[in-house]
DNA sequence: AATGAATGAGTCTTCATTCAT
DNA sequence: TATGAATGAAGACTCATTCAT
């Protein structure tokens, strides 16, 4: 027997690829740069992927599989459409934004690889029926269509993570806290309810 | 190259990289991509910038500028600042949303040169004193401190800018007027009343 | 993979390399060509070859030595020097020009590990005795050396070989019955007999 | 005015690269081989050639140009087919064979650039009109057809080229002036006079 | 013995910028 | 001032062979 397939390696070599990644930019890293911080060797690199373009697609893709699994599951908990959206802000919001690599990526670059607009149709589609179901709502959007809720939720969502994204950088004081803060209000307004469990 | 005064060469450079940073990203164009599409030697591209990174710079600076500079003006005009938010909403926005180029670039992997928490400052800036001074919005978000409001816009500014950026390409249907009739709504609920030309 | 006897092992690896060598030059084909198109795991290989280079020179020896014993074969149940070209003629020509695989191999880039001399030297050990033989050719050719015939040998034999070669490329209307119909036209004139059996 | 375009090293490498690929091969030869013989640098080399592939293939079109071209011009001068004959062994065999960079390249790995084909095609349309002109070879040859010819001229040729080839290993005692020796015979042979200076 | 993951020197090519003309 | 040939470090990736299992 051959030595066997190494899921650590896989793993070190796409958490250094999505560290640098975020860091530096897609094409401002090199593989030699994640040669150098893996401590593994270019081969190796390539027996776990095919190309560089490969490894953001990865990461991407799980990292997003992954959150969007989380969310599908929190959402299928809740017991009413108030609890899932409960939910989408208590978990899937903190998530993802707690995840800045995974957003500087997702934003950056790379965007052809990342094929955002997939991931945004299938939010819609989780989100519709939910906000559809809520009358408070359908009352305030009367005859909220899917493509207006479409437009709605890419600026949010898109926002929400560029607002992180930036929120980064020291420069300006924009902090997590803040957009999160301010989604809750939004729902809050929305719903008639008070979202959220911090004022 | 046939004669030219050196603004006209200027200007054929600007135009032939934003063309080309749009189209194919910054790292994806290479200087000889803008001389052989604009026409112009190597030598004097580099005659009028002193380098491939002072040019994305200098069209996003020259961009945002020209931007803001008609905003301002637009605002400044405006006898109320209802009439200021219909400004906004029919010149402002129709114009940064028709230069998907400038868009594209102001998003994209050049992100480090473009400085857009800058951008996002100045225009908390000109809007925070407008909010504040419509009565009804500033008890419908009483206590509407500049962090909320830096939140709210960064969300906004930079999930419209993405939106449309997403919107070229084909395989979602989302259009630029989605993106526009979204905000109107969205206005016209924080004001109280209708906003924009068309319903 | 399935159980195979060592030798069906060896044959398949010498016979996929074969028409990979042939179709793709040896240096355009990768040691994992081979894995990939016999279906044998890469170790397998090394078992039987110590390196890519002697797989080829297996390929050149073992198929050479073949032909060359059916050659010897042949010419040793020959009643007389006619009967012997006349067997050259029907049996190693055909033989040699039906095997495109080995001459693209023996031709190619390879070459250095063909050993093409060596071949063509035996060749005029098995042949010049027989020439020698027939009183019409010593005269005609009177005082025939035997580097004259080594020549003339080179130039058939590769020119055959390498005709045979590019007549694989539609491009050209070469075939290879011309081929051998020119040879047989040669021969007849040489030996002043009708030569073959098609006109 | 920029440095202008120096026909000096664009010669240097197509020479260095002539040699390299002679001794090595196309494939055994790396663009750093040429680097380090021609003593240029990487970058310059690829101002003057596109490729590697390029390299090969500029020498070899240049080569027989330059060969083919000084064919035509002696044929044309001939004042009879015999003489013209006379030419072709006098001038274009030993120029040919002169240059054996020349046939090791054309003949081998890459033999995919240098489309040999094309070559003899076009050797057989000056050729054929000029034995077509001679009665004694129209009447020895009856009814030489075109494609008899192209057999023949592409064994001829061919078989020339890689005897000339081969005769470079030393193992071998093949001398240039026995194959062009045999090629005296086989036209007198042919036209039933005698031809060439040396016996 | 059989396997196939591991390896790293080496491949060709690119490209922002400079500077001789 | 205008030009474009020159440059060479750096880029992504390959592949014959080895050797741990």
């Amino acid at each position: 027997m051959a030595r066997m397939r190494d899921e650590t390696k896989r793993a070190v070599i796409l958490g250094t690829a999505k560290m640098l990644f975020s860091q530096k930019g897609f094409f401002g890293t090199s593989i030699s740069d994640i040669v150098r911080e893996s401590g593994l060797p270019v081969g190796t690199i390539y027996t776990y992927f095919e190309s560089k373009e490969a490894i953001v697609r990865t990461i991407v893709e799980e990292g997003w599989a992954d959150l969007y699994g989380r969310l599908q599951a929190a959402l299928s908990q809740a017991r009413s459409p108030e609890e899932a959206f409960q939910a989408l802000l208590d978990r899937f919001v903190p998530e993802i934004l707690g995840d800045l690599d995974l957003i500087n990526i997702l934003l950056a670059e790379a965007i052809d690889y990342t094929r955002i607009e997939e991931k945004l149709e299938k939010l819609v589609d989780l989100l519709y029926p939910l906000l559809k179901s809520i009358p408070r709502v359908e009352q305030a959007l009367q005859g909220l269509s899917r493509r207006t809720l479409t437009s709605a939720l890419a600026i949010y969502f898109l926002g929400i993570l560029n607002a992180a994204k930036i929120s980064r950088s020291r420069n300006i004081g924009l902090k997590l806290s803040d957009i999160t803060g301010f989604l809750k209000l939004q729902l809050a307004g929305l719903m008639g309810v008070k979202v959220g469990g911090q004022p």
